[in-house]
DNA sequence: GTGGTCTAGACCACC
DNA sequence: GTGGTCTAGACCACT
């Protein structure tokens, strides 16, 4: 299910975060689930169990699941916490618009970036290299 | 010109920066025009010269200004960096579009703030009541 | 500023924290003042750099604290998270004080905890040993 | 006996817990009782069974009730659990008025929300609208 | 077994 | 210089 990319500039607890919030918007995690242990996740994904310990700690702070030490890890979603960060992510969403609109980037290539990540394509140019022109 | 909110949940640095784009959005401003000085500028907007400056050091990596010591502050649009911040604004952009999708903010509610952006209705939803007539 | 218990119950980027909101209480910090930077603080605080990152970030994810990267930490107060904060923390307040009238802890005992904190008694009931009488 | 607010942002498993300490206090329920099973509980209260299963295993810990294998459930009061409950409970409290301290919450509104605790008026401010019982 | 904390030390990007 | 990320490995408390 988790696919983690080492040379992303997006970091890997983060890719952890992003995946598993993709999960449960798809359906593929659902409330009372039980996520992995953190060694075991960590065995899976092959990285550094801090580092799947901070994507935990990171949900935990984000409403998403509940910690119990001796028992696990599980899916937990905190309303109250996800509609105060809702709103503040529209407030930082018309920053970052209004300045998007400065910069030139229209509203299509807005709507493409929303389309694309809801279909799961993430970020598919390049991340390491960028062939691109700067 | 400039009209700070004291209060806002976005900074007064921001702020400024917002408006100083808006202004070169419809033309009050144009490439070559000086800006008023750091110390003359907190005066008029009542507002600590640190925040002042913070605005300027802000505009000055987005390329939108430019300042020659002893002279003054001017606008000036360097093309580089202007490409530079929109490439980290995309990144950006995506890290908070994929936020929104999570938490359920859907394609029209970001459509609906990038037009109302567009046309200059900036951030009338006020914090507290705001009936907001669309 | 500082004084860590190394052998206190309460983690140590904890105390960090709880140190840098009762001085914030207390005015010796202020809206704008940079913190040290992590290292300065490690070495002064005699633990290690990752103990007060995780600090910092904590204090970050409560709208504390802004960092910026190659410049330094600063106190900057977020209205808004402190706000829903506030609100979360007195839904928890209410269930904690249910449980608490159950188990007979009496209002008195509530005040006078209240009290000590504001004092800046913090914990002073031994925390390792605990010498006290049951 | 029991009245679930699905919805509400306290844990239905822990509005089981409640409720019980509640009737514990006013004398319905007494040493000795036997509870319901979990699935007859669950039946009732038209919650999953794993909630009850989660809210007995709770109230075990707290020294509430006891689990006799083959038998049943029984409210069978611990005075060292509860010892030891109460004491992490006041642990609990101290860092949670801590921080109520630093968000600027006043003792009187502590005091307060004791007191509307003890009167059994629970949480009468609704989370939106819900002006009484649904 | 579970997660939580802490250390020591490396490498990176940004200013 | 600044903070950010990641690893490797130790020890703890709780179930």
């Amino acid at each position: 299910m988790y696919d983690l990319d080492t040379g992303a500039r997006t970091p890997l607890y983060q890719q952890i975060v992003d995946q598993t919030q993709e999960a449960l918007a798809r359906g593929y995690l659902q409330e009372g689930d039980q996520l992995p242990s953190v060694r075991e996740m960590a065995r899976t994904l092959v990285v550094n169990e801090s580092t799947v310990t901070r994507a935990y700690r990171e949900m935990e702070g984000l409403g998403m699941i509940e910690t119990v030490v001796g028992r696990g890890t599980f899916i937990s979603l905190d309303r109250d916490k996800m509609e105060g960060a809702k709103e503040r992510l529209l407030a930082d969403l018309r920053d970052l618009l209004g300045q998007a609109i400065f910069l030139g980037i229209g509203l299509d290539e807005v709507i493409r970036t929303y389309r694309d990540l809801e279909e799961g394509k993430e970020n598919e140019d390049g991340d390491t290299t960028s062939p691109g022109a700067d």
